[in-house]
DNA sequence: TCGATATATTGACGGATGTCGATATGTCTA
DNA sequence: TAGACATATCGACATCCGTCAATATATCGA
């Protein structure tokens, strides 16, 4: 919207290098893990190795299931694990090139320093 | 809370790296960054290489200068970024320090790959 | 096909969050 | 000291979010 705008006070700033549709995505990226529950599902799934069924959450966790499930869809929609069915059970793995674009944007995209 | 829990099925996972404290340590740090005005806003300090002035935000962000000064609060009280006064103005820079912490933590602190 | 089990969806609830207008606080200048 | 200006705080509002119980859907085994 409202992007551009004469500036008088102070040292004028560049143009955000990040424009607004950039900025809903990027922060539709950290706001997946902007919770403890969701925060420590990540790093249960960057800890093993291979998929892990939703079943191992639900109780480390100290959530019920539905909870869980909630949590695993927002990590989906995000893009950041991968569902995949095994009959009866849900695994679910993180998606590398997924986590590895969210520490480039932490790292403010080599912009910082 | 209760993380101790016999698991029986599928593969049983390790005991998570990260404590409940840390998981709402790491959660806080990336909710702070899980809103737009907060990405643009930190996306302008980084590409800036001095403190920038709180005013030259208002305008190109398109919010209200309240609203404009939450966001400052939320992002100082994450430890994300350092307030300054100059005389009248209120002046802001990233700390670099902290930015570098959630790039790791968005690395999965090297558990992954 | 039927029952058992695993997971997802729905609906509801309380609390947190983004936003703004109005106002207060603080700092410079005359 | 008084006025002007920059920023922060307050109060209110609508919306979103995490959580759960209840229920639906899906898959396996008998």
């Amino acid at each position: 919207m409202s992007i551009a705008e004469p500036i008088t006070c102070c040292a004028p700033l560049d143009q955000p290098a990040l424009s607004a549709a950039e900025a809903v995505a990027t922060a539709e990226l950290f706001k997946a893990l902007g919770d403890p529950a969701r925060v420590r599902i990540v790093n249960c799934l960057a800890t093993a190795n291979e998929p892990v069924c939703i079943c191992d959450l639900n109780g480390p966790l100290g959530l019920a299931q539905p909870t869980v499930s909630h949590h695993m869809k927002k990590l989906v929609d995000a893009g950041l694990v991968e569902r995949e069915q095994r009959g009866k059970w849900a695994f679910f793995s993180l998606k590398r090139d997924a986590v590895e674009t969210l520490a480039a944007v932490a790292d403010l995209k080599g912009a910082c320093c």
